[in-house]
DNA sequence: GTAAGCCTTGACGCGGACGTCAAGGCAAGA
DNA sequence: TCTTGCCTTGACGTCCGCGTCAAGGCTTAC
């Protein structure tokens, strides 16, 4: 399997895979015309990553799950480096979750404080017969 | 009042503070010698947008309410084109702290599988006699 | 042979809010 | 006068995960 193909199976771009092999975090065997050669296992790796970038995880962070896998393991998080980065994450999140969520009521207090305030502001939100 | 001071009164640096004026935020006067002057409407102006940045507004965000207050109101959020943007945050808030939980829920899951397959990694967290 | 469609490396661009020099001007105290 | 410390503009660096050319090589079909 060649480049491109492996990028439409794991719904990425080429350049993507060229980015993570010079993170060294997926390389390829090359062919004899130069071209990069992945297999199964390569795209099994790349779809590793992939979910845990869709989770939010720093490329550095997936590496653990990578290896895990190249070492022959069932699962990326198959090992104590995996679960390691999973704890901190969980961490991160709940602390921003946290953060965020501190935020949102301040927010919320100001405008609920503006509106009484400005003329055409309070959107009149009935208590009564709404939808939400 | 110079830029310096300024900067040290809302707790900024003056890069900050050019920074500002070169996206038109916060225009300063100029002295004789060239020298940027502000005065204490500049600190209010200042640390309204401090206080937006803090809850993650980014810089165009806090523009009506720069405008708002040099407009002679009493508050950044005494117009309508604040609130508006209050809207538009809390929307935003709500969106990125649902997909946060639903993420943190999911490595949660993960984490939990994985424990119970890996040697060592399932930490004995017992029912009894905690703190947690 | 030639056009199309893959592949290669190299290198600059992006977004956001600044940090960090660099080279020089101005002001005030000893 | 000299030093110190403020100020000026200009411009490149940072972080991250790529996007987007550019210039060229390989392969395959016609």
């Amino acid at each position: 399997m060649r480049i491109g193909e492996l990028a439409a199976r794991a719904g990425t771009t080429t350049r993507t895979l060229r980015y993570y092999e010079s993170r060294g975090l997926l390389p390829a065997r090359r062919g004899d015309n130069g071209y990069r050669t992945y297999d199964e296992e390569d795209l099994k790796l790349l779809r590793q990553i992939r979910t845990l970038q869709d989770f939010g995880f720093d490329l550095e962070e997936t590496r653990p799950f990578v290896e895990c896998l190249r070492a022959g393991h069932p699962e990326g998080d198959s090992c104590p480096a995996s679960l390691v980065v999973y704890r901190r994450k969980l961490a991160e999140l709940d602390t921003l979750i946290e953060q965020l969520t501190s935020v949102r009521a301040q927010v919320a207090a100001q405008l609920t404080r503006a509106e009484a305030a400005v003329p055409g502001g309070p959107e009149p939100k009935c208590e009564l017969g709404g939808h939400g």
